[in-house]
Parts: structure tokens; C-alpha cells; sequence
DNA sequence: TTGCGTTCGTTGGGTCCCAAACGATAGTAT
DNA sequence: ATACTATCGTTTGGGACCCAACGAACGCAA
């Protein structure tokens, strides 16, 4: 169905980059990996925004907390909060959002009132089984066009990455911690 | 410390993910694909703002914006929008912050007055060249532990996946335009 | 020249996002 | 009991973000 064999295109702006900066002392791969890194997650977040969470008016980060409490069952704010990359603060208008259109509930365990303890719907549930089936078929989508092995070496680099930054914020944390 | 809590602090997740969808035809390769690309950026842009942009009281998509005219020089509204990735409507909020602090400048040129053309100011070039070399650091600093095979073959998939969306988006501009 | 479709940047409304401050609650040491 | 301290989720304030709607400006044709 595409025609196009190979050779990947390079980015508008990069070539101009490059010059501009060629006087400097610049490390050039980095910047072309994470400069790529931000195109390429800018435009997959488009992608499913525009054709598959528009249709269940749902924001990319409404979605995450519905998939996170989906996927790990019922959790404390602070927990989902970590596990969708936000903060406490941000989640908790998120969730406004959420429990305003009856897909998520809060409920304050007696144990310890200072928690909140957030749920799946019913409607909640239902929404994530109609959803998640389209959101997958867009990541197939994106990723299509990889072969097998592109993809697993490009899997793997992820978590290499994943690993480094973090390491990263743990010298961090120690140095003014 | 906290005593032992009720959901287990989870690492990643991508094990329960697993499991969550396992009945349902979903493609697991593509999800670790995707949802770990939207992790590392994530984790990149946080520690690019912690260490780098906060000390100049910069967003990220400020930045996005000072970087691009500083690469590509002065340019209109529309276009510094579709290179930053963001639409119109935002970028005047975002310019407006800038202009506010002298970094750049509109200008209505009278050949066309709808039109505004935006150049960084001579304190907006000076605080690009403060800036760049630190966040060239941070970039440095998360690809440091890839060796240069790793990190060209994975600025060569970005690139393929970049490529691979623009297709989709045209498909879709065909279907509906 | 008058009208009309097009192309600009801006505005407005709703959501998201963070950091910092806040109030309620809980645990612990007086 | 009375403080002190730590830990929650929420609120607040400023900015970013999208989309849809808008008005100004343009170009062209009747």
C-alpha cells in the first residue's frame, strides 16, 4: 500500500539548526534525539486526541487516568497522581472533570480521612472497554511501519532512557535533598 | 514512614497492563511502544525544566519559541506556530509572556497589516546564547548512557515514526477534506 | 466601488499543568 | 491532654493549551 522503501526524512528545521549553532560547542546527536523525541510524542498525541479521544470527548490526560485506574484497580490520589505523570494538584482538577461525567468516584475511607480513594464507574468501565480497543489500534497504527526488530531495539532504548533520567533525578535529589 | 499500604506501590505498571488487557485483541508491542515514549518525555521534559528553564523562568514552550526564532530567525505568527506545535490561539499567550519580558517584538509590517511578524529582541539573543549551551547539557546528560549506535538508530526510528504519522495525517486530510 | 470569500492574529471558554500555600487529619512526644 | 510534626487532598494563581468564533485586512470580480 506505500509506496516509499526507505530513507527517512529529516525534520524541517533541523538543517537550520545545525548551521545555526555550528559555532558553538554542541553536541549535536543529543539534540537531534530529543528535539525528534518531542516532535515525534507532539504528533502521536495529536494523532489520538484528533481520532480517537475527541470522539468520547476525553482530554489525552483524562484518558491516562481512566487507563492507569482501569489497568490497576482502585488507588489513593497520590499514587494515581504518580502514575499519570502529574501532580496532586493537577489531578485533582482532572478528576473534577471525571467524576463530573460520573466515570470516576471518590470516596473517603474511614480508616484514615486525610485519603482519597478514587474508582472506575460502571459507566466508567464500559467506557474504557469501547475506547481502549481504538486507542491500541491508533498505537498499532503509529507503529505500524516499523518492522519487528526496529521496534523492540526502539522499545528497549525507551526503558534504557527511562532508566537514565532517572538516575538522573536521583543525583539530583541527593545533591540539594 | 507509612505503614504498609493497601494498593503496592507499583513501579511501572507495564506488567499489570498486561494482564488488565490480555483477553481483549490488543496489540501488546505497540502499547509498550507508545506508552513508554510518552513516559520518557515526560520524565525528559521535567528534568529539562527543573534544571535548565527554571533558572530562567522559562517554559518549555517559551523556550520552544525563543529557540526556534533564534535558529531560524525573525518569522510570522503562523508559522513560528507550526514549528513551536502549537496553534495560533496559544501562541499569542505565549508571545504575550515573552513580549512581556522583552525577549521578543511584534511588528505589523505595512505591506500586509494582518500580518504580524515576531523577532527576538537584542536581550532575547543574548539570554538564547546564556541558555542553549545548558540545555544542550541536559540533553547531553539523557543520552549520555546510550553508546552512538544505540542513539542513531534511535534518532532513526523517531524519524521513521515521524514520517509514518505525517502519512496517517494525510490519509486523514484525504478522507475528510 | 461595492460586495464577498479568504486569510490573518486575537479572543473567550473550558481544561490542564505546576508550585506553593492551606486546612484537615493522623501519629508521636511530651 | 497538649503540642509538635508529618502527610493527605484541595485550593490558588499564573501560564499553557485547544478549539471555535471574531473582526480586521486583503484580493478579486461584478
Amino acid at each position: 500500500m506505500t509506496p516509499p522503501p526507505v530513507p527517512p526524512p529529516i525534520p524541517t528545521g533541523e538543517e537550520a539548526a545545525r548551521k545555526r549553532v555550528g559555532d558553538l560547542d554542541v553536541d549535536l546527536p543529543s539534540m537531534a534525539a530529543i528535539s525528534n523525541l518531542f516532535r515525534v510524542v507532539n504528533a502521536a498525541r495529536n494523532y489520538i486526541e484528533r481520532n480517537v479521544l475527541r470522539d468520547y470527548n476525553l482530554t489525552f490526560s483524562g484518558f491516562t487516568a481512566l487507563w492507569v485506574l482501569w489497568v490497576m484497580g482502585s488507588m489513593e490520589t497520590r499514587h494515581l497522581a504518580a502514575e499519570a505523570a502529574v501532580t496532586k494538584g493537577t489531578l485533582t482538577g482532572i478528576l473534577k472533570t471525571l467524576e463530573d461525567r460520573d466515570l470516576v468516584e471518590r470516596v473517603t475511607p474511614e480508616a484514615d480521612r486525610r485519603l482519597t480513594l478514587v474508582h472506575l464507574t460502571r459507566k466508567g468501565e464500559r467506557r474504557m472497554q469501547e475506547i481502549y480497543p481504538r486507542f491500541n489500534a491508533a498505537e498499532r497504527d503509529i507503529t505500524s511501519d516499523l518492522d519487528e526488530q526496529e521496534r523492540d531495539v526502539f522499545v528497549a532504548t525507551l526503558r534504557h532512557l527511562l532508566g537514565s533520567i532517572d538516575q538522573l533525578e536521583k543525583q539530583q535529589a541527593v545533591k540539594y535533598g
